[in-house]
Parts: C-alpha cells; structure tokens; sequence
DNA sequence: TTTAATATCGAAAACGTTTTCGATTTTACC
DNA sequence: GGTAAAATCGAAAACGTTTTCGATATTAAA
C-alpha cells in the first residue's frame, strides 16, 4: 500500500490540494472546521510528507555531511556524539564519510556532500591535506561550512579548536614543573595545524624555562598509532640515555610507549615522565595511568554543530555569515605517569 | 550563482530538456554530435544533477539510515567504519542515529529514517527494546530492514550476527581447560538476545563440564560500564570467596573488574582468571592483557551493508526478498589474563 | 520516385509539495 | 438591503528531473 499525499486526502475530502497542505500547517486562511477535517484524516491514513518533494521545493533536506579523518578513535566518536545528538535537537540528521587521512579521499567526500546537496557541512581536516580548493568550491556554492579541531588556519571560515599551543605549553611546563630537564616530543606530521601548534607549545614552554631546544628530541611520527608509540620509543631511547619527560601528542601513542617502557622495566614516572594528549578513555584505566591533555569532544561536537546551524539559518535569510572562532577550554588531567607536585 | 539545470543547457544549446538529459546519461536515441555538445556545456557549467529532483522522480535517494545504541563504543565504531566504506563503494551514504540503549529514543530514530525516505534500515537494538511493532512497521512500509548483533530471534528479517552461545561456551571452556572450578558470570540486562545466549554458553559449558551451575554465582549488569564492572567485582568478592574465573560479557566491564582486583592485589589469572567479550583495543594494553573474545565489528558492518544493499535491490526489481541469517566466526584470544593451557 | 525503416528529437506527464494571488463566500456594519 | 471588510478556498506555477510516446527527419530499399 502506497503512502497517502495531500492528493488524496483533498479527493476524498472534495477539497483542493492547496487547502489540504494549508490545513495541516495551520495556515490562518482555512477554517477550523477544515482543519480538524483534514488533520484527522491525516491522522488515519497515517500521512507523512513526502520528503523528496519537500526537499525539491524548500531547497533543503535538513541534512548536514560529518567528513573525519578517522571513526575507531575515541576522541572523534565523542565529536560525532555530540554532533548528531545536537543535530537532532535541531531537527537535522547527519551523514558521516571518512577521508582516512588522505588528501584525495577527503575531496572525493566532499564532492559527494555537495552533490547530495546537504545543508552544510562540518569537517576536521586529514593529515594529508595541502590544498583547500574543494573547500573553498563548496563554500563558493553556498554551503555552509565549519571545520573544528583539524583546521587550516588559512582558510577563511568558522572554527571551533582547542588552545592547541596553549594546552601544550601547560603539559610541558607540568613536566619541567616536576622536575624533567631533558623533555623529549613526539610530535604529529609536519602539515597538521594542532600538530604544528602543540611543537610551538612544547618549544615555548622549554624556552620560558631556559632549556635549551634540541631539535633531536623531536621525533615526527606518521599515523599517530600505537604502534608508533612502541617504535619511536625503541628510537629515543637508542638515541638518547638522559631522557627524563616525554610530551607525547596522543594519547594512543603515548600508551604504546607506556607499553614499551614497562616492557624495559624503565620506571615511569620516576625514569622517565609521560604526558598525552586527548584523554581517551583507556588512558586512565592501563597502568601507569596517563596524565594528559583533556580535550572536551563531545562539547566540541555541540558547539561546532551549533555553530553550523546558526549559518545555515542566516543563510536561508539572506543575511550575511560572519566567521566566527570558538576556543574550548582544555585542561591538565594529573595521574600517575607524572610525578606529583 | 545558481547552479546550472537541464534547463538552462536545453536553452543555451537550443535543444529540449529531454534531449539534454538523455544525452548526459548516453541514450541511445540522440546523435553522438548533439552528446558532444551537450556534454561539453555541461562540463564547463560544472553541471550537477539536482539530487532532490532527482529523489522524487526515482523513489530513492541512495542513503541509509543506521540506528546504533551507542557511538563511543569500540565495537560499534568498527562496525560503523565497515557500514561507511561498504556504502560509499556502492554509492549510498549513511545517516547514523544512536537509540543510547533506549527503547523510546529507537522508536523516534527509525520514524526519523521513515520519513526521510532512507532506502533502507540497519539496526542494532537497544537494550531496552521490548516490543518491535515500531521495526514491523517500518518493514511493512517496505523499507528493507536488517538487524545486526543486538537482534530480536521474534523479528522476521535478515540478520547478521555472531554465534554468541558457542563464543560464550568457548570462553567458558577455556576458563575450565585452564584449572578454574568456580567460575562467576557478569552478564547483560535481561532482555537482548546476545546477553541471554552468553550466559546460556556459559551454563552450557559448566554442564558440559559437569560443573554445577550456581545462579548466585551470576549477576545481571545493567550499563555495561567500566564502573559496573568495578562495582560488581566488590561485590562479588563479599558474596564469595572462592571465586577462581570470571567470565565477563564486554571487555570494557572485564576491564573495571581488573583495575578492582589489582587494586586490592588479587593476581591475575593466579588467583582469579578473566575472560572477556569484544576484542577492545585498549584489552591488549592493559596490564594484565585481557584475554577475550574476539567479534569481529568492521565485517560485520560490511556484511550486514551488503545483505541490505541486496534487499534495495531486490525491491527495486520488484522480486521477492528472502531473508537471510549470517553467522560470523568469533575466536578467542589468549591473553595474560588466563592461565596457559 | 515512392515506401519502409531507422535515427533523432521534443512535448508532456509525472513525482508531491509549497506558496502566491485571485476568486468567492460569509460576516459586520450602517 | 447595500456596501465594505474579513474569512475561506482553489487554481496554478514552480522546484528539476526522468521517461514514455509520438513526431519529424534522414537513410535505405524497392
């Protein structure tokens, strides 16, 4: 059985179509009688607007696209929680694509957004992104568009980031502040703006408490993996014997180097000081727990989506969208991979 | 700037919109020449068919719709991921929705999904679920629907899933095989249709065993936390103190029931040996290494895209959908956790 | 040169809704 | 009873596409 249309209920009811549609968004120029009429007809015949037709003739489908580099991720999937729970709030529903890192299959999931035409769209950025012409194309075509954690600050548009440099700084100054002299810093790819900002962190931090920088304690890594904790590890410590603090730019890669040191019975924090950065869940659960950067996803994914809907509504008045940049507050959770105070 | 329609191209090439349109998708009664022309304005007006347009003519609209309990979830994501990359390849996108394990919040996602027309449902259920008119239904409006992990053995429709009784009974016997002779189960609410066959695994394997099955020796959780499995191991150790093995339905439980037992220095697995369920990455890292049962979400995902994608199909054509059971193979992963065989 | 076959195109309906604007009817007022 | 105002309704266009079917133009066959 096909579902009802206004067609049928205005036949049934010697009504015209117009009336029946008007009837049931309680329009002022149709009478109460015929409300009631057409809304309990409605109601039998179970009608639901035809979403497509809709669609077709208001210009939007109350849809957004979620384009991450990565879903298994504990951090992200916080994001997508509070996206999609904030979305729903508001009526929209969420389509999400993943770029897996890559530059090109970023652009492709772009593509696919604005041709679905969604309402807008929120991204955090891949490693391997160096070119910002897709997302200037589908901003240039109207769609409104917020990135939030991975950024590209040379981009023109709204943002919702952490003080990525500032909650850096903190980590390595908690480090220095207990007693670490010889910090060394497993930092994200060279292209990644937080990736960026968390050295330049690191680096001040070092420089306001007069340590000398040494460019070979900064290990660049690739995937961020666990397996990268465990390997670049392996690498300090045949580079180095006097390491005695590590700033460390995830937490999943701090946790394979955790593993690594308690696989070498190098005590931690009394040899060497651990500090993430995110706070996964897990962090606080292996042993020694992971003191780190927390970093609010879930909160991040509300605001970056409140930030959208806001655009989106401006846009469909016809007013102007001015950028705006939210800065979230992050903070220093203590355990115990770092000496106390 | 407008985007450009079949329209406009019609116009400027003093062709009808029905030539144009079946030049751009090559049928074959319009001229190679007229094609050339057609093709190349299009290319330069960087045309896009509009895609709610083209919904309501064809009755689909290439998307799915996911109902999941819960996004931060290291199972659910990799299920998530194996949904989005099978999708994508065919060319659907995806609308996730999580129900967070309750039955009224399900009910409104999938009437969301209903009435945004998705072309088809894929469904893990909520904890809470009790009834499923609200999933007939949807069937009944001729959405091909099909269930994965959490499903409903009273639900006529296509499934995929794991073989969670025998996975259950293997866990149980490798607890056994390894020495344990009172062996505690955690397991989940009443209601879903896996927690019942884990713990009908589980009493299968004492019996099989000729252990006698004792239900104080079970306790019902009902979160499934990290902190549910602390708790519960309190006070399983008030309850009895000749508690030798546990096996525990999700490994983020297992996981709260380690950090308690290292808390008060009970060894693991010397003293008491822990089984869990899942396969969650942070079970490898923490110490000691969880043993477990490996579930296997990414395939999952992939296969229950295919089972559904076969089903739009089906309904496309107009034939007969019959539905179909998938059965994934689980193993066991040996771990620190447990005692060696 | 006529006829039949084929190639090429366009008109038009349809998908189901929203909204403007004009037409008709009812009510209020003097 | 007549007029103006208000209340109530419907016609119709529009959104942009897909697809059927009929019309014309071109070619091949006789």
């Amino acid at each position: 059985m096909k579902p009802a249309t206004l067609k049928e209920i205005a036949a049934t009811l010697g009504l015209s179509i117009s009336t029946v549609s008007k009837a049931l968004k309680d329009y002022p120029d149709v009478s109460n009688k015929t409300k009631k009429l057409v809304k309990e007809l409605a109601e039998t015949l179970n009608y639901r607007p035809n979403a497509f037709a809709v669609n077709l003739r208001t210009k939007e489908s109350k849809t957004i696209g979620l384009v991450i580099p990565e879903v298994v991720h504990h951090f992200f999937s916080s994001v997508i929680k509070g996206i999609i729970s904030e979305a729903e709030d508001k009526g929209y529903l969420v389509i999400i694509l993943q770029s897996n890192e890559s530059f090109e299959l970023e652009k492709k999931q772009i593509e696919l957004l604005a041709n679905k035409q969604v309402d807008g769209i929120l991204i955090s950025l891949a490693n391997g992104t160096y070119d910002f012409s897709h997302i200037k194309a589908v901003m240039n075509q109207g769609i409104p568009l917020v990135m939030f954690d991975k950024i590209a600050k040379i981009v023109d548009c709204s943002k919702v980031i952490i003080d990525d440099q500032k909650a850096a700084f903190d980590a390595t100054q908690h480090l220095i502040d207990t007693g670490c002299k010889r910090i060394a810093h497993f930092r994200g790819p060279l292209t990644p703006q937080n990736s960026i900002d968390r050295f330049l962190g690191y680096k001040k931090a070092l420089l306001h408490n007069q340590i000398p920088y040494d460019p070979s304690l900064v290990y660049i890594l690739d995937s961020m993996s666990f397996e990268e904790g465990q390997h670049f590890t392996k690498e300090l410590l045949k580079d180095h014997d006097d390491i005695d603090g590590i700033f460390i730019n995830t937490d999943l890669v701090a946790i394979g180097s955790i593993t690594e040191l308690n696989k070498r019975n190098i005590k931690i924090p009394e040899q060497i000081s651990i500090i993430g950065f995110s706070n996964w869940f897990m962090s606080s659960v292996i042993s020694p727990s992971l003191s780190t950067v927390n970093q609010p996803g879930y909160l991040m994914g509300k605001k970056s989506f409140k930030l959208l809907y806001k655009e989106i509504k401006k846009r469909k008045e016809g007013k102007k969208i001015n950028y705006k940049n939210i800065e979230l507050k992050t903070d220093i959770i203590l355990r115990d991979s770092t000496k106390k105070l």
